[in-house]
DNA sequence: TTCTTAATTCCACAAAATGGAATACTGACG
DNA sequence: CGTCAGTATTCCATTTTGTGGAATTAAGAA
């Protein structure tokens, strides 16, 4: 019986009871148990804790000084395990490590976290903006946001809205070098690509049915909001996420073209790692986040 | 799963460990085990204490805080255990509770505590002398002495010596009075009686096959120290214990009669607990009593 | 004395832990 | 880019351990 935490608090409260069979009704155990447990406790520590006859047990000099140790560390564990347990007082207290690409980070996570850090200064965010999936062990993530398919089954993750791509470009340069009609029309025009960090490849752009890869981009970057300013510049047209460009769009300050070929929309996901349990602060968090991204009222994501 | 103090071991030779391969070697178990346990405190914990992948596992920051306190915890649980066990240090510390009856007590109990007294001041020898066998549990009694039969099994009881009763007078009374040599002779004597305090009967005389219960005696007490006063006094003929009276023999001052009818002797007992654990200070005891009591040469029960 | 009650032991059964085998996956190395 | 080695995890059959009913022993009360 390895178990000595129980053994101390069978033998505390038998020895602040009259007798084993009363602390066996408070333990909701059976009076056996408490005989085997003073026992075993017994024989770990070479000391007799109760002389005791069939009818009375009493507490011996050694037991009563355990007795006060014991008790001492008995409310220490439930203490450690009270407080550590994110308990009423502070339900919040905590890290929270979230992954998001920067775009969607700083421009719809960052305001959605403000209440909570407003009402739970205790909850520590960390909110790191990485286009990467790096949502490694090293990472410690607790909630990550990701546009596109997720190969990674050991989170469990939400699709919190759709993420139509479009095709914008300032309406000076669609006057300059007259509307694409057709996909093939961008062969003729200053387009823009992005750079995949990892494989260092220029993504290609997505459309109904099948992709083009920009063959003579005019400006490439790994960063989307880098290529929102080069198309917001006029140098370029660029197929970008629609809550970037949409606030342009209803601006007038961008205008969408070959709508009628836009891809269909990207899920957007929130997730968590599926294992382990999920502490209040990061559901709360997790919530918030999903149910937000839901609200096209508050984040457009179509127009 | 109860075992709150194993979780925090394994939690935290985990925690200082690599992997939880590299842990479960250290506490000689499987990996299987680590894994189990760590997901366990997590679940009670309501937090996750490790990142972990298949390939390498890293500490929470709640994780890192909880092992801080894991750590005071479990030193604390060990220290409450190593200490607790009469230990090196101070192997005899604690109370030894002795009873005895008074004779034995006082005459040869008390001489072979001294060593014990002087060497380890940490012990606290609780002697209570009582010749009523009140060994109860109120009484807190670790070793017992006792002359006669036990009929207590709860105890593990060695026999240390036998007791001869003698029948003894002054030589004066003797010749005052002719010595007695018959059983019957004794009626015409003047002869003392032992009362039993429980039941306040006077003790029947043991001899070789019969017992005699004095019809009239001189006098009577429940101590046999007493007793022997009044024999010592002149008074009256006493069926004494032999290491009572012995030395007196041996001064001329007493002289046996009746020897040829002598009883089978008593057996003396040194009897302790029979349940639970025998701490040093205890152990140290009882064996240097039953080893005295066996020298006949240090305390002589038979002429 | 007898009766009641409590601690303990015994034992059969039930519950839980254990570790081997299989699985899933990561990171490193050709 | 595929392969390999190494690790955490899950599954499951086995073993270990805990559990409480029944019986035993004993102490205190009537």
């Amino acid at each position: 019986m390895y178990d000595r935490f129980r053994l101390l608090k069978i033998f505390a409260t038998a020895a602040q009871s009259s007798s084993f069979r009363e602390a066996a009704f408070q333990l909701g155990t059976s009076p056996q148990t408490i005989s085997r447990a003073v026992k075993e406790l017994e024989g770990q520590l070479g000391e007799l804790l109760f002389h005791r006859s069939t009818r009375q047990i009493q507490i011996t000099q050694f037991g009563a000084k355990f007795l006060r140790e014991s008790n001492n560390l008995i409310s220490e564990m439930e203490l450690l395990f009270e407080h550590s347990r994110s308990s009423e007082t502070e339900p919040y207290a905590g890290r929270v490590g979230i992954t998001a690409p920067h775009s969607v980070g700083r421009g719809h996570v960052l305001p959605l976290l403000e209440p909570l850090i407003r009402k739970a200064p205790e909850c520590l965010i960390d909110l790191r903006l990485e286009d990467e999936v790096t949502d490694t062990v090293g990472a410690q993530i607790d909630i990550g946001i990701r546009v596109g398919a997720l190969r990674d089954n050991r989170f469990v993750a939400r699709q919190a809205a759709l993420v139509p791509l479009m095709v914008v470009a300032t309406p000076e340069l669609v006057r300059q070098v007259a509307e694409p009609r057709m996909i093939s029309d961008l062969i003729q025009k200053p387009v823009s690509g992005r750079i995949d960090r990892k494989s260092g490849r220029i993504w290609p752009w997505r459309f109904n049915g099948f992709t083009h890869t920009p063959p003579s981009p005019r400006f490439v970057s790994d960063d989307p909001e880098a290529e929102l300013q080069a198309v917001l510049n006029g140098w370029v047209f660029g197929q970008i996420a629609a809550f970037l460009v949409i606030p342009y769009i209803r601006e007038g300050l961008l205008v969408p073209v070959l709508r009628q070929f836009e891809p269909p929309p990207l899920p957007l996901y929130v997730y968590r790692p599926q294992r382990g349990p999920v502490p209040p602060r990061v559901r709360k968090v997790f919530d918030t986040l999903t149910e937000s991204f839901a609200d096209e009222g508050r984040f457009p994501f179509r127009i």
